[in-house]
DNA sequence: CCTACCGATCGGTAGG
DNA sequence: CCTACCGATCGGTAGG
């Protein structure tokens, strides 16, 4: 059975998860959090120990958020390039359909702590290294050249499409972005510069 | 002459850019850039009329500066695909030798106030939109084609370098994004899917 | 989960 | 540019 303080818990996660999406987890406080849930600070408090504590809880809870929202669907479509186009299609969606209200917990979180030191910024680094880590992986098992090259540029391509969004209001993002991952992927799985694809076929497409 | 306050002056904005790059325009409190400059805080505060104030001011610094080390100096390089490699060029230069102390104040401050209304959030949005426009026009002038993608791939990659070496301290990234933009330029500027670039030769190099 | 409270620090002001 | 101060809010605690 889930208890009851498992299910406030959750809710305050997920609330918190968005307010950080838009002000940072530097940004939440325990005050405004506790009276947006009607709940006293103390009792809101009681579920995590510190400050810190309750923002590493948002930050494991992002990562479940995006695996079960990006990466599971995801797993629908064979290993490889199709896979790859299947991650950036459900990220895009993420973004387009504001699952967390301001964007990318990620984008956010990582530009917000990448300078600061402690278990927070550990949290979320190794978050995007699983990320950028499995990016690369399906980058080799599709054949193309510099696969850690590849996942780079999709990672950035993300980070660019989050902005323009959120910041720029420009509404053609999405579709410049669809349109640049298309090119990319084609242009790396096309002979350039005397540098063919280790292999057209995906060999492990069933694994 | 330049008076001992607009020195003064000067020196703050210096001092809190750098401190915004790390821990953002939010984190910037009047309290401590004053103890940091020894100075009383109400000595600095006034120098700005409120924090909002203080923080356009960071911004236009940062513009500044910007403009200064990284816009001045490609201007030596010919208009077209030359300036835009100087741009990429002076772009990594400025984080691998981190100008401001958190990498770039740009990452940073659209990350931070991208879903915040108000002032500096538009004075944000302005300086990315000046960045692009000039990334897209020196795209055209090279004659290759689609050049909002080749602006909006450039930038992108902008993005994913600051976030690799700031959050992940991953020190390939310089010569990852280097290896990822000359790529990206090569594959532009050849024949791919039929469409060749408008013109391989720089037609206005000399403007 | 609550009320009631702590010391510290916030942005900002008065008056010089 | 300074000292001295304001009300509000911060993270966190005591005690229940």
């Amino acid at each position: 059975m889930v208890g009851k303080a498992s299910r406030t818990r959750y809710a305050i996660l997920q609330h918190a998860a968005d307010r950080a999406s838009m002000d940072g987890l530097e940004g939440l406080t325990i005050g405004s959090l506790a009276s947006d849930l009607q709940m006293s600070k103390s009792g809101l408090f009681a579920h995590f120990g510190s400050k810190e504590d309750l923002q590493l809880a948002v930050v494991e809870h992002a990562a479940a958020r995006f695996a079960e929202e990006i990466v599971a669907p995801a797993q629908q479509a064979p290993a490889g390039g199709e896979r790859l186009r299947a991650y950036c299609e459900h990220y895009l969606d993420h973004l387009e359909h504001s699952v967390f209200a301001g964007g990318c917990f990620w984008a956010a979180a990582a530009c917000e702590f990448d300078d600061r030191p402690g278990a927070v910024r550990d949290a979320i680094a190794d978050g995007v290294r699983v990320w950028l880590a499995e990016l690369e992986r399906q980058a080799r098992l599709a054949g193309l050249p510099r696969p850690a090259e590849v996942a780079f540029e999709i990672y950035s391509l993300g980070l660019g499409a989050n902005a323009c969004t959120r910041l720029l209001h420009d509404t053609r993002a999405f579709a410049l972005t669809r349109a640049t991952i298309q090119q990319l992927l084609a242009a790396r799985a096309t002979t350039i510069n005397g540098e063919p694809p280790a292999s057209r076929v995906n060999l492990r497409a069933g694994e």
